[in-house]
RNA sequence: GGGCCCGUAGCUCAGUUGGUUAGAGCGUCUGCUUGACACGCAGAAGGUCACAGAUUCGAGUUCUGUCGGGCCCA
């Protein structure tokens, strides 16, 4: 058999990459068996390409769907993509800067085309590249929030909470980005503080020599003030309650009104009143019925009601009023101050609350349920904390502004009537309006927001609205694994909408995954410049390599920080399996062993019956093996990635190669058939294998394929074996015992090899003293020589304290016949545990003389103390004697 | 201002219901081309569990406060 001696896992990868998706394993099509586990992909955007956090989300989720398809469950990963409206048409709109188009000379219709063409030049990408990292999804139901049937359950759920009021149209204060030029829902703008200014204005007030001063951040919107408030309550302006001021630069006449608004303790407890540019002054607009003066517009430009400014850049208008005000002798004083700015999530510009005519659902209704649905346990967050956050902005939810002023995404149904002014919201496009029975109806030309669509994922992707066989077998959906960075933006959203239109939830747990950080912990961002492709990592190190070095830091509720060192030793990992597959390969050809070929499933069940003779260290690897398939099963049903990919390595690693490899190595020689011996080490590596598919897919595909040659009993992939579950069986404490005797003892011996400075090809002698474990050491004599280059003498009883090199457990006392050297070294080892030891006793002995100790604590502790004591002083015996003869 | 998370070895992190001497990977040091693997083998060093209290027979683990760091919402 031809196996190369360095893992190289590009050379291989590619192949089963391509093999799984030729061979449609992991097609969700089997009905007959018993149990379903379903999951959809948060998807990512079609125009996009996929980061590390995508490789760490989607290597989390193939890990559990793995393990699912394995245990032989019905397992279903739906993958697939969303049209992200903003990001991809501002990417289409650069575009064709570059070519000197403009959107709007090239019309709707063309430049949606244009985006559909650049959708299928890179639409595919996340495909191959999801592909290429071995995630196991069913591409047979991908699906995309553009296509037609998602369209339509898009439409009819717009339809139907339209149709329940849940859905309205109005003129509201919206945020507006004058870059993207559209609206943004809240969730879209980021706070960002900022250094800027108080601005303090005077307002002289008409029929007295006083005046107000007013504190603004934003001086420019003065020109659209039509009022000043102070709240009722401020004794300072009482004799101005019912007068009127003189607005600066305008010479407009704008009442004071009493608001609570105005913060007595705030700066001078007087605020202006711009309605159409500020929220805040929105809400107090309308509870006094004032005009609302549009004074900046949609491209953050000054309006003609902005008088002689008109025209002008916000930011210059801003400077030219200052330096009216201040001519005029108004400007009372400038302070530094730090305020929040609202940014556009997408283009960082600063947000222009705006009054416009938009689409918005009413979430109060329901959030309700949605909230329900959490507090009553049929959804579960994974951390547990982050429900906290969830119920936080449920709480505390806003109505959701849907409409976006873009040409890239599902299309609002609705229809303007010109005739009679009605708007007709529909499923299809109505011939004519059912009010004025006009033919001059034109559709409302906005967008829905990207997230309305991603909100219905986990059912429009199953057929939804048509009642399909999937949709009734897998939603509820089991699982969602996503970022927490997108839990209001859509957990919560498909939360709402499920409850709503499936009347159940849409998933039944959700994991929220970490961040992966840069090595100087730093967000990754295409801006700071320090992403990483995910695809240029498996090249370097390979997708298992990858994936391993990923979920190795993935413990729940903590960001992952990326180091080129983790993914290193991870490859390591993957080539020291690599070579102990050689190891057997190249022992099986040199013993004439064929490769493995199981004829039945029952077959590659392992054999440790005590009474047949099979060998100590393969009742040992199958004790170790059931252990850690236990750990293994327990870790991924509860989202511990990292221990399940702790587990596996040790298992692997320390427990199969060094020590259990080791030991097999010694009967290379004595065997040449496929007996006992051979069956179990192969059954061993085969149930090992299985147990790290999920993690590491290509690596055991590749082995397993090569060691276990196909005929009809066998699956086709390791894929669909069943994944190793523990025996019921107690572990083999007989077996787990006389390893640990013969670790303990090779151990020891090295380590005393060590502090004497002796050549580790020098053979030499030593006597074993125990009370206990002759019969094991006598069985293993040959290993032990082997391991630790020692031949010893077995004597009943404990050591001389006249010995030389000594090292003692509990059980035994080991002995080694050198010259006496390396004193010094010696006895600083000794002191050190001397003085250990001494701790513990005066630890033990200070419990156990405590009345209360021993009247409270449960007698096993109790126990175990004193047992410990016991062992403590023996210990502690021992090494003064051995100290004792290193004098002499 | 409200909420959440974190502070454990040089670095990145584990540490499940409180119970022996607090673990891992990487890094460091020493020695080894031992016929699977130098992407390796063997051995070793390294921690006042941020700080201060409280509860308890017993606290890295529970509670309170302080300091430091991060995130979300307003």
């Amino acid at each position: 058999m031809q196996i190369e001696k360095v893992y190289e896992p590009q050379r291989f990868e590619p192949h089963w990459a391509q093999w799984w998706i030729d061979t449609g394993i992991f097609r969700a099509d089997d009905h007959g068996q018993p149990g379903v586990f379903s999951l959809v992909i948060p998807p990512p955007n079609v125009t996009g390409s996929l980061h590390i956090g995508h490789m760490l989300e989607h290597t989390e989720i193939d890990v559990t769907i793995r393990w699912h398809r394995m245990r032989g469950d019905r397992t279903l990963w739906l993958p697939g993509t969303d049209h992200a409206g903003i990001a991809t048409q501002m990417v289409v709109d650069r575009k064709l800067a570059q070519e000197g188009i403009n959107r709007l000379e090239l019309g709707r219709e063309k430049f949606e085309q244009r985006v559909w063409e650049w959708k299928a030049q890179y639409g595919g990408r996340i495909k191959s590249q999801m592909i290429r990292t071995g995630a196991s999804c069913d591409w047979s139901r991908e699906r995309f929030t553009l296509d037609p049937g998602l369209s339509r359950a898009v439409r009819e759920v717009f339809v139907r909470l339209y149709e329940k009021g849940l859905i309205y149209r109005g003129e509201y204060m919206v945020n507006w980005c004058p870059d993207c030029m559209t609206a943004l829902s809240d969730l879209e703008v980021k706070a960002q503080e900022t250094e800027g200014n108080l601005w303090h204005i005077r307002y002289p007030v008409n029929g007295t020599d006083r005046s107000i001063v007013v504190a603004t951040t934003r001086p420019e919107t003065l020109l659209g003030d039509t009022a000043v408030a102070v709240n009722p309550t401020d004794a300072r302006y009482f004799d101005l309650h019912g007068r009127t001021v003189r607005l600066p630069l305008m010479d407009r006449d704008i009442p004071i009104i009493l608001d609570e608004l105005a913060d007595p303790k705030f700066g001078t407890g007087a605020v202006k009143v711009t309605p159409a540019h500020d929220p805040n002054d929105f809400e107090a607009g309308k509870r006094h019925n004032l005009p609302k003066i549009q004074v900046i517009g949609e491209t953050a430009r000054m309006t003609a009601a902005a008088g002689p400014y008109a025209g002008l850049d916000r930011y210059e208008a801003r400077k030219r009023v200052v330096a009216d005000l201040e001519q005029l002798g108004l400007l009372e004083k400038v302070e530094p101050y730090t305020i929040n700015l609202g940014k556009c999530d997408r283009s960082k510009t600063v947000v222009e609350p705006l009054i416009s005519t938009q689409w918005f659902v009413k979430t109060k209704p329901l959030a309700e349920k949605a909230i329900e649905v959490v507090e009553t346990g049929q959804i579960r967050f994974i951390p547990e904390n982050w429900s906290k956050t969830y119920y936080e902005w449920m709480y505390n939810i806003r109505d959701w502004c849907i409409s976006r002023q873009l040409w890239w995404g599902h299309r609002i149904p609705a229809w303007h009537c010109s005739g009679c002014r009605e708007t007709v919201v529909a499923r299809e496009a109505p011939q004519s309006c059912p009010r004025c029975g006009s033919h001059q109806l034109s559709q409302d030309p906005d967008v829905l927001d990207t997230w309305f669509s991603s909100a219905l994922w986990p059912f429009s992707t199953l057929g939804w609205p048509d009642q399909t066989l999937d949709l009734e077998t897998f939603y509820p959906t089991s699982l969602l694994i996503t970022g927490f960075d997108i839990l209001f933006f859509w957990v919560a959203r498909m939360i709402m909408m499920g409850c709503e239109f499936m009347g159940d939830v849409p998933f039944r747990q959700v994991y929220i995954h970490g961040l992966v950080r840069d090595a100087e912990r730093q967000k990754m961002s295409k801006t700071r410049g320090n992403t990483i492709d995910p695809l240029v990592l498996t090249e370097t190190y390979g997708t298992d390599a990858v994936r391993m070095g990923l979920l190795m830091g993935a413990a729940p509720g903590t960001d992952i920080v990326y180091s080129d060192e983790r993914m290193e030793s991870a490859r390591a990992f993957g080539n020291k399996i690599w070579n102990a597959a050689r190891l057997l390969f190249l022992n099986m050809e040199r013993s004439g062993v064929e490769s493995w070929v199981p004829d039945s499933l029952e077959s590659y069940r392992l054999k440790a019956d005590p009474d047949a003779g099979v060998p100590i260290e393969d009742r040992w690897i199958f004790s170790r093996l059931n252990a850690c398939a236990e750990q293994a099963n327990r870790a991924i049903d509860q989202y511990r990635y990292h221990e399940a990919a702790q587990v596996l390595w040790h298992f692997f690693w320390d427990e199969f190669c060094d020590w259990y490899l080791e030991l097999k190595k010694l009967r290379f020689r004595e065997n040449s058939s496929l007996d006992a011996g051979w069956r179990n080490l192969l059954a061993a590596f085969e149930t090992a294998l299985r147990l790290l598919h999920p993690v590491m897919p290509f690596l055991t595909e590749e082995l397993w394929q090569r060691l276990a040659k196909a005929n009809p009993y066998r699956p086709l992939s390791i894929a669909l074996c069943t994944y190793p579950q523990p025996d019921a069986a107690p572990a083999d404490t007989e077996a787990e015992h006389e390893i640990a005797v013969l670790q303990d003892i090779v151990t020891l011996a090295r380590a005393l090899r060590a502090d004497m400075k002796i050549d580790p090809r020098q053979q030499v002698e030593g006597t074993l003293y125990s009370r206990t474990v002759l019969e094991i050491a006598a069985r293993n004599a040959a290993a032990i020589l082997r391991l630790a280059n020692v031949k010893l003498e077995l004597r009943a009883g404990v050591a001389p304290s006249s010995g030389g090199a000594v090292r003692s457990t509990t059980e035994f006392d080991l002995v080694l016949h050198v010259p006496k050297t390396q004193v010094e070294a010696q006895r600083k080892r000794l002191d050190k545990e001397k003085e250990q030891l001494e701790k513990n006793i005066g630890n033990s002995r200070r419990q156990l003389s405590d009345e209360t100790f021993l009247s409270r604590a449960p007698e096993k502790v109790v126990q175990s103390i004193r047992q410990k004591l016991g062992e403590y002083e023996a210990q502690l015996a021992k090494v003064q004697a051995a100290l004792g003869s290193l004098e002499g």
